[in-house]
DNA sequence: CGTGTTTGACCTGCGC
DNA sequence: GCGCAGGTCAAACACG
């Protein structure tokens, strides 16, 4: 079950054993040379070695075993206690929370409530305990700052992990996230910060300030070193190659738009700190979001992680540099498209991109997909077209070289962590990051200027291949795209010659006389990924305010399955239903309620396998636990309170991959 | 009623 | 000029 490189055999797991233990044994780390030979211990004893005395404690009382099962929820304290009040208020990982939310000066007067009081007093979100604001608090000069998190989703605990690193005046560096299996939300955090201080030290940053949300991963963390700790276990050995990652080294969408107005505001402390407030919830949107959407790239599916990647800054390219021969995840199997837009801030699109990266991916029948627009030359997407990189503006410190990968065996679990909310910046030095050289990334940025590019009337047109939404695409028909900040307006669709999938036509709806428009159309040569073509430039600011949904169409006019058949635009799924999947995401908040746009869909055969997957967009429900304790309350709060425009609650993060 | 999609008809460019 | 293919228009329809 072990390939000889010392990792999962997905080929062979995947014949034998079902799904659900795929996602668990994902999560589970194998041995390694560096970590020392796995043997049998005794669970209930500290050193793991069978005494009387250990099993008549574990008999006789109810103490909670100190390893987390990775199903179940992880027992937050050691307490005996575990009534409801212990639960919500009195456990420390519970107050921990509590502390951070509620102000300072009410904090005590807010614990020592009755019982009912307490509980009313949440439910009614009372103002007498107006809650604090979780603040991006900036890392100190010299220093970079991930703020990682992990989330484990509804259906099956599925897992995703999460990091948005920041320098020390606020900006945006780089970001990631990944889904990486069945665990409980310990495993993820812990995974979290694996992944996190992998990117740090591929970014060459070596002053680096962790902030996690997770008591108990922080306590596993700062524990003592020793052969049998668990600490020194799960932080030093968990590692192993992603799932589906996605990197991203410009913010995503909507950061990016907080991004632009600190570009153009004078006051550059107020649209930082705007900035790095959304961090908080952008950062849960893209974990969620990658636990939703990055479906289709478990390893037992399709042997090759599956990164996004969205640059900006000098230090985020130098890491694709470095990824092409110094990454942990170099182990990837398959080359990674690295597909380059040039652009800044906003405008992602403000120049006509010739930057494709042909250096690394296999065109395959391009002859018969160059029949439009769409034409190969320019959308250099097939099934290794995973990454796109985007140019911004945001300015990086400088990260020093990166040295070559330290020997083993480096530690781990003596990385400095802070909790949220507390700063205790540390340096790492470089040789307590642990990086398995063995695990590298493919991520290049080369640039082919040589490409010429094929357009219709000296006509800009941006070409940019992203991974269909795999909720999507789980669905029996309509599918998602992934929305971008704009608004799109459905003007038409059109089969293609070539291809089996229609190409749909998209133009803004936000303001009358804007001649930006897109079409939307999947690969021919790899279903999965969508070719979204854009030309022409919008006139106008992105749209502060959605437009209302109404008018997004849930089923097909009732005459489209009479005449289907004889239409010149029949395409393959316009008889099917096609509300699955906006009905499932209209039940969400306003992080769902962005236009939808129908794409052409997979063929049947293809989708079955998606199917294993539908549940898994409900993941982005659910998955907040700050929303669940708050009941959205909070989220109404930060909204009204220092957001002037709330791009979540305009924006899914279905796909944040789209513009 | 405003906004959005669907879809047949129409327009345009291109090769022959 | 003709046919083809891609792009666009706009009426009909859907939705809240
Ligand atoms: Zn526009």
């Amino acid at each position: 079950m072990v390939t000889t490189n010392g990792e999962w055999d997905w080929r062979r797991l995947n014949a034998i054993v079902p799904e659900p233990i795929l996602h668990r044994i994902a999560v589970t780390i194998l041995p390694k040379p560096y970590l020392g030979h796995d043997r049998p211990g005794w669970r209930w004893n500290e050193n793991r070695i069978f005494t009387v005395k250990s099993e008549y404690n574990n008999i006789s009382l109810p103490v909670q075993d100190d390893i987390p099962d990775t199903t179940a929820s992880y027992p937050l304290c050691q307490s005996e206690v575990e009534d409801m009040e212990h639960v919500l208020r009195k456990c420390p990982a519970a107050f921990d929370t509590w502390r951070r939310v509620i102000k300072d000066e009410l904090l005590s007067i807010f614990m020592s409530l009755p019982n009912d009081a307490w509980l009313l007093a949440n439910v009614k979100g009372d103002a007498a305990f107006p809650k604090n604001k979780i603040h991006w608090k900036n890392p100190a000069t010299n220093f970079v700052k991930f703020n990682t998190d992990g989330a484990v989703g509804s259906p099956q605990n599925m897992a995703a992990v999460g990091g948005v690193l920041g320098d020390s005046s606020g900006r945006w560096i780089f970001g990631f996230c990944r889904r990486i299996g069945i665990c409980a939300v310990l495993y993820a955090d812990l995974w979290a910060i694996n992944d996190a201080l992998i990117h740090s030290w591929n970014l060459g940053f070596r002053n680096l300030e962790i902030e996690i949300d997770c008591a108990v991963a922080l306590k596993m963390l700062l524990m003592p070193i020793g052969p049998n700790k668990m600490a020194d276990k799960l932080a030093t050995s968990i590692r192993g190659d992603p799932i589906g990652a996605m990197i991203y080294t410009s913010p995503p969408r909507v950061v990016a738009y907080l991004v632009d107005l600190d570009m153009k505001s004078t006051d550059m402390s107020t649209a930082v700190s705007l900035e790095m407030e959304n961090y908080q919830g952008d950062l849960n949107d893209i974990v969620q979001a990658s636990a939703a959407q990055q479906s289709d790239t478990v390893p037992w599916k399709q042997f090759t992680p599956d990164p996004l990647s969205f640059s900006s800054s000098a230090a985020a390219m130098e890491y694709h540099r470095v990824n092409d021969f110094g990454d942990p995840f170099s182990t990837m199997r398959d080359p990674v498209l690295l597909h380059e837009l040039n652009g800044s801030g906003s405008s992602y699109f403000s120049s006509p991109s010739s930057t494709n990266d042909h250096h690394m991916i296999n065109i395959e029948d391009t002859s018969s997909f160059s029949t439009g627009g769409l034409d190969e030359t320019t959308s250099p997407c097939n099934s290794f077209s995973r990454v796109h990189v985007f140019h911004g503006h945001s300015s990086s410190p400088q990260p020093v070289p990166p040295p070559p990968p330290p020997s083993y065996p480096p530690v781990m679990g003596a990385a400095v962590v802070s909790p949220r909310g507390h700063k205790a910046p540390a340096v790492l030095p470089s040789d307590m990051l642990n990086v398995n050289p063995s695990i590298p990334v493919q991520i290049s940025s080369l640039r082919n200027p040589g490409i010429k590019r094929k357009l219709g009337k000296c006509q800009a047109k941006k070409v940019v291949c992203i991974p269909a939404p795999a909720a999507a695409i789980s669905r029996s028909s309509g599918e998602v795209v992934p929305s971008d900040l704009w608004a799109w307006r459905k003007y038409g669709q059109k089969p293609i010659k070539g291809s089996p999938y229609p190409r749909g036509y998209y133009r803004c709806s936000s303001s009358k006389g804007c001649s930006a428009r897109k079409q939307v159309e999947r690969s021919r040569t790899d279903p999965n990924m969508l070719v979204i073509s854009y030309t022409s430039e919008h006139n106008h600011p992105w749209p502060t305010q959605r437009n209302a949904l109404a008018g997004s169409t849930r089923s097909q006019p009732s005459k489209a399955n009479a005449t289907s058949s004889g239409s010149k635009v029949a395409s393959p799924s316009n008889s099917q239903p096609q509300n699955t999947a906006k009905e499932t995401s209209s039940n969400n908040d306003k992080k769902s309620t962005s236009v939808k746009e129908e794409i052409p869909e997979l063929p049947k055969s293809q989708q079955q396998t998606e199917d294993l997957f539908a549940d898994l967009d409900e993941l982005e429900l659910d998955t907040d636990p700050f929303n669940l304790l708050f009941g959205g309350d909070n989220e109404d709060e930060m909204q009204n309170e220092n957001h002037p425009i709330d791009p979540f609650g305009l924006f899914d993060y279905n796909n944040n991959a789209s513009f």
